[in-house]
DNA sequence: ATAATTTCTTGATACAGATCAATTTATGAA
DNA sequence: TTCATAAATTGATCTGTATCAAGAAATTAT
């Protein structure tokens, strides 16, 4: 428990100092979570409650259309995760998250997160930082869908982050990168000749 | 002026309330711009300097891959817009922005809005509720580049901002919908018929 | 361990959309 | 207006990736 509130502290300190009144504030409305693998957190419908501290684990948020299964991106260690649209407005989510690893963390109610606002201007510079963070990355990711090959995605991600060609089902990388788990298979056999 | 003055206090008021200090303490950082149509304002490189308010006109965000030209996004009236990857932290655009129309609106320099953000807590509140909403825009893009054939996304486009077609050249809408415009001129045809 | 299920690989084929090319239509300038 | 340039259309062809299918490898459950 004590290193995971150390883990959440850290990474709100990427973003923001805090004095010591604060980070009291900040940390006693989080609570524990835990998941086995595969286990749907937030489904399609549902208003997302929470927003994620991941502590150790992996989730992917998806979205199924004709039957098929579209990953729109993952949450590791160390990362903030949940549906978010559904989380800010507090209206039905039209994605869902589930775990792919077993997963464990903090997270914290709309309300309570709504009152740190309130009380502590510091976390709505932190919430500002942190959603722009996000925003840069979605601008990465949607060139890269928009202009690159499969050939090129693949190698993006190899070269970007390596470390989840195990930690995640190759199908979910795949549809993640906007291509059939066969492509996927593919561009991999020829990434290692 | 005034009529732009009155367009962006609106813009703000649809994300915060603002007592009469902070309204004059928004307002007077802001300055003019104007452009004449396809005249780039913030280049490949560059930094981007300033955040916009589109009071009149249409500008486009691109970048370029192998000579081809990718648009990702388009501003609006009453809009905000900018390099923001480029602006947030002050590094070289590594996408464009220029006017489609003639174009004129306010702007604010980058000193002079984090200075809004440190004197004023509902500054902070303002733009983590914008960067909020722009999020879920993106969300709402990925998942129809991701998922949809040329056809949806085409008429998904006439569907929710009809009144594009004619603002906006369909070379560069066929780039946003991740199409050529050969194909965009076919699903037109298509969706008259 | 062994069986059952799922994921991954590999090959053959199909097709949506890209590319190439030639007109037509629209936009802008002199 | 008329000319020049750029944008849009349309047809013919090509190709990267999807789809279909069947077997191999890996996971999970009993």
């Amino acid at each position: 428990m004590e290193e995971m509130i150390a883990g959440l502290k850290a990474s709100v300190k990427q973003f923001v100092n805090l004095t010591e009144n604060e980070e009291e504030a900040f940390i006693s409305p989080w609570s524990k979570f835990e998941y086995n693998k595969n286990t749907v957190i937030t489904d399609f419908g549902q208003t997302e409650k929470y927003f994620y501290y991941v502590h150790k684990g992996v989730m992917r948020g998806y979205f199924i259309k004709n039957g098929i299964d579209y990953n729109m991106g993952f949450s590791y260690d160390g990362e903030y995760s949940g549906v978010f649209d559904s989380f800010l407005d507090q209206s039905p989510a039209v994605w869902a998250l589930e775990t792919i690893t077993p997963t464990y963390g903090l997270r914290i109610e709309y309300q309570a997160l709504m009152k740190l606002y309130d009380d502590h201007k510091v976390f709505e510079r932190w919430a500002r930082l942190f959603y722009q963070r996000v925003l840069v990355g979605y601008g990465v990711f949607s060139r890269s869908i928009l202009a690159d090959t499969a050939e090129e995605k693949f190698n993006r991600l190899v070269k970007q982050s390596p470390h989840v060609l195990q930690l995640i089902p190759q199908k979910h990388l795949a549809s993640y990168l906007g291509m059939t788990p066969e492509t996927f298979s593919r561009m991999r056999k020829k990434a290692m000749s």
